[in-house]
DNA sequence: ATTATAGTTGACTGATCGGTCAAGTCAATA
DNA sequence: TATTGACTTGACCGATCAGTCAACTATAAT
């Protein structure tokens, strides 16, 4: 045919399509082949096994998370609590955008595997706690900045990004239950002004 | 044998172990019925499908959890705010005492279910809603009766007790992930101090 | 032209999925 | 004692699960 790498990208995009949308379980390898239109036999051939699949999948998630989100909001032109507002206000539009196309809110998609598979698939919980991990260091050093030029006094960067990071997570899964924008709307806001002292 | 309703009381318990500590898709009917001691018959003369099980299941989950949490924290005789810390409180050691006995953190065994199920079971999805209302009215009624007192001003009560318990959810989703639960012992008292302001 | 290699195909495996069913046990009622 | 109805049992259903495999095609290097 045309292209060796296109089959294999065509896997991984059908996987992030339909996994984000319903739940690592609940789809099977065959959805995904047929969703992609490759066989199966095809599938083993890239991949040796869904687990792979799906680490390769959110390698691939993340990078593009970081692109359409971590990049646009962490910048040095913006001072650093703007760019933790600029990062709420594209995370809602981008899930505002997929709820138009789906009709669902789909939430986080590593808050999503992370709460499904952390208590029995040892690989996809260590992955997925390197991405939160990567998220939070960039909240953190946000943060830091913040606390160097003098905006804030004394807070503890390390644990207010965790808060901050948990409380994105806990908005989107709520909006998620609710199927409802509006609740990333009137809640994420509010991740910037969350505060743990030391002490 | 000895006991009539016996037998469905041990399908409930057996179906909370296994789907607390896993998920729903990942638990099926027949361990379910095996952990329970039960013949996957008997099963289906209780229940009329596994859904169903699962929604008796979280009606039960959630009269123990409120008055495990719920009734213990919110109580009249402790102020407004000294109510949300005790709840934060009894929350950590209910992770705690789970984690010393499974060597897991399992999280908030309604976010868990409504995680996975949201985008693909309404029925399970709208019970989920109705319980995550019920805490939240519960920590809105704390929230007012602090703002009558002029404990706090002008706060939008409605939405900070969304906030907190979309912080709630967070927290115990990132302790899970990490599988650490110092992260509630760190994070979760700062649920009490989350505030969102009208206007 | 021959060979090696990458990729494709569809049939196949054993296990498990949620759910069904007829036959049976048992205690209470009539 | 006969009958009823709640409960139990184990075999069974078609569908789907993740994964395998030998045969096949197409491309590229020798």
């Amino acid at each position: 045919m045309e292209n060796t790498c296109d089959t294999r990208q065509r896997i991984l995009d059908s996987a992030r399509d339909l996994i984000y949308a319903n739940s690592y379980a609940e789809v099977g390898v065959a959805a995904i082949c047929d969703h992609a239109g490759v066989k199966k036999g095809s599938f083993y051939h890239f991949f040796p096994s869904k687990q792979e699949l799906v680490l390769a999948m959110l390698d691939a998630f993340y990078l593009d998370m970081k692109e359409r989100l971590g990049d646009k909001a962490f910048i040095d032109e913006l001072p650093p609590l703007a760019r933790l507002e600029r990062f709420t206000q594209l995370a809602y539009e981008f899930q505002l955008q997929l709820h138009q196309t789906t009709g669902m809110v789909l939430g986080c998609p590593f808050g999503n595997l992370a709460n499904e598979v952390s208590t029995h698939d040892e690989v996809i919980r260590a992955r997925l706690e390197q991405i939160f991990k990567k998220f939070h260091t960039l909240i953190r050093n946000t943060l830091e900045e913040a606390n160097d030029s003098g905006t804030l006094n004394h807070i503890n960067a390390d644990a207010t990004a965790q808060a901050m990071l948990a409380y994105f997570e806990g908005v989107m899964l709520m909006a998620k239950n609710q199927n409802n924008t509006d609740v990333i709307k009137q809640l994420l806001p509010a991740m910037s002004s969350i505060r743990i002292h030391n002490n």
